[in-house]
DNA sequence: CCATCTGGATTCGCTTTCCGAACCCAGATG
DNA sequence: CATCTGGGTTCGGAAAGCGAATCCAGATGG
């Protein structure tokens, strides 16, 4: 039986890799080339390259040329309009570390709302505009037609058909 | 210069390993024992012993003894309120990968709220009341005292103090 | 009583990835 | 022509991941 490939699994592949999420972290923060981003993140350079290369392959980055005066031309990286859709991935890993890791003191990073200055975190709505809980209580998964009945189930009946 | 330890980081350290979050999407599907998790992830053995090891250990999941009948004591993994507050991380992964990576057809699983049959996603919403595009456009990060200045400035004039 | 089955893992040997340190490259600077 | 700098590549050892085989203990069955 093959394991299931959901948006999640296919998601993880592009951002799954041990550093890819604290680089596109610095990213959103306006660090955007390579030296900078290897101390910031901590990676190696050898590893940051490939995420770099990754990212950019899966069309998460772009990578641009820039030149300032006096000096050749180099690269550095922005998020593409994919790439920014990671911001509510970003920020919900943040809101759980801040919740259940926080270190001694307030978190160090804030994120607010630049129009009216109220902070920002993510939350489940749905459709009809209801806010659920954190903790997906009242959320429903349904599995779709053509995926195996595997999902939602532990204790069916043994005689089940 | 030491790496950025910002809430990102921390919260990686418990559910950025290769398989964790695959697992807990199984928890969160209700595939609660070792070798359905094994087969609907795809982790071997070995790693998955440790993953649920350490997500235990890490507060994240619980594990529980139970004894059907007939057989003898087992343990099975079940959320804790910690874990539970996870949800919005895998459904900021699903979301993004049902509109970036979707394969043929409609993506294979839905959220739906269960008071009113409508699709949940995640959001990012400010204290206000305000919902902000999924880009995060709007979005301000605020590095709090303390932290190194690095953060948001990166094209600095070249004389700054 | 001994063999077999089953869920839930651990052990083993190999391969892949990660890592830090060293090195490379090319244009500006002295 | 030597040195500096940003942006990487190369290298050899360490760690993590991998599939296959094994283990364990309680039911099942001859």
């Amino acid at each position: 039986m093959p394991p299931r490939i959901c948006s999640v699994a296919r998601t993880l592949e592009v951002v799954g890799e041990r550093w890819s999420l604290l680089v596109l972290r610095e990213v959103f923060l306006g660090v955007r080339r390579f030296d900078p981003i290897r101390e910031a993140t901590g990676a190696p350079r050898a590893v940051l390259a490939e995420r770099l290369r990754d990212l950019v392959a899966a069309g998460v980055l772009d990578r641009r040329e820039y030149r300032e005066p006096g000096t050749r031309v180099r690269h550095e990286y922005h998020l593409t309009p994919a790439g920014r859709e990671l911001q509510p991935v970003l920020t919900a890993l943040m809101q759980w570390g801040d919740r259940h890791l926080a270190g001694p003191g307030q978190p160090p990073l804030e994120l607010r709302h630049a129009d009216c200055g109220g902070r920002v975190r993510t939350a489940l709505v749905c459709e009809e505009g209801h806010t659920l809980p954190d903790t997906g209580t009242g959320l429903r998964p349904v599995p779709r037609a053509g995926d195996r009945d595997r999902a939602t189930r532990d204790s069916a009946p043994a005689g089940g058909s």
